[in-house]
DNA sequence: ATAATTCTTATTAATTCTATAAGATTAATA
DNA sequence: TATTAATCTTATAGAATTAATAAGAATTAT
């Protein structure tokens, strides 16, 4: 199967959490898993990323937890995937040309690039507002979708 | 990383392969992988896929090899990648929305779906033969690209 | 019959994914 | 200063998947 990973599947949505508690102060791990129904201690893998990558701000010790580091506005899923994923493209030879020989000739090389730029643009193109902007206009018509 | 499998990406080389070769009658599996630099054992596991989706005459025996089904230009690559991949979707959720019982509140899985559908868009735009006319183009530009 | 070829099935090494666990570090507060 | 609450770090491990190899069965042209 094509694939993206749990690791960028569950790091957008802990991008989302924290996108929807905005201006709300810190948030903890746990609250984060949660609501997200995802393990404490995988998040704790990848929260490092969402750090170094500049997208949160985590403090430490009692009354801690993670913030966003920027608007949601700002911040574009194209960037988040990216971040988690270490790329954006199906196949390494996108970025790594060295790790296949064939590169120069193979046209089956620039359709994969082609595909991956559309992906590109099209997460490019997409802020966590928008998907924040989405979740809200789901929560008013289903009002109860956190208790099903 | 975001990745689509090496079933994926030597399947399509595969379908290129016989491509070029279509109307020159059957083309040996060796000499498929020899083309394509692919081992003929591996190979062997993705043929049949190939062959039950009806994209290639497979014909045993002496004298036997594989063609291919239909003209270059009436297949896209959607299909192949589809068959190859068992689905185009970055996700597994789209394709079997019970394996997760948060899909029908859950942004994310929407975004997912996006972007495997233009994921699917692009596919479905190219053929086989749109491969082969980038092919032999580049063919003409670099004589020799087969004996680098 | 024989040789050439695809087809089928098993096996396996390596890698990656996902998850869990335990303890170290840091910071607020009583 | 001691305690508590939280993140951070590191190690471990089972499971699944990937990629490859191998051996022989079945089929067909000559």
């Amino acid at each position: 199967m094509l694939r993206l990973s749990t690791k960028g599947r569950y790091g957008t949505r802990v991008m989302l959490e924290l996108a929807l508690n905005y201006g709300d102060g810190h948030m903890l791990l746990k609250d984060i898993a949660e609501k997200q129904d995802i393990s404490v201690g995988y998040l704790e893998q990848i929260m490092p990323s969402l750090k170094a990558a500049g997208f949160i701000h985590a403090s430490r010790g009692a009354h801690g937890g993670y913030t966003l580091a920027r608007p949601p506005s700002e911040i574009t899923l194209s960037e988040v995937v990216i971040t988690l994923e270490g790329s954006i493209s199906l196949v390494e030879c996108i970025n790594s040309p060295e790790v296949c020989d064939r590169v120069d000739f193979c046209v089956t090389h620039e359709l994969w690039g082609e595909v991956s730029d559309k992906i590109e643009s099209t997460l490019r193109s997409k802020s966590l507002q928008d998907l924040v902007n989405r979740h809200k206009k789901k929560e008013k018509s289903h009002p109860l979708m956190y208790s099903i």
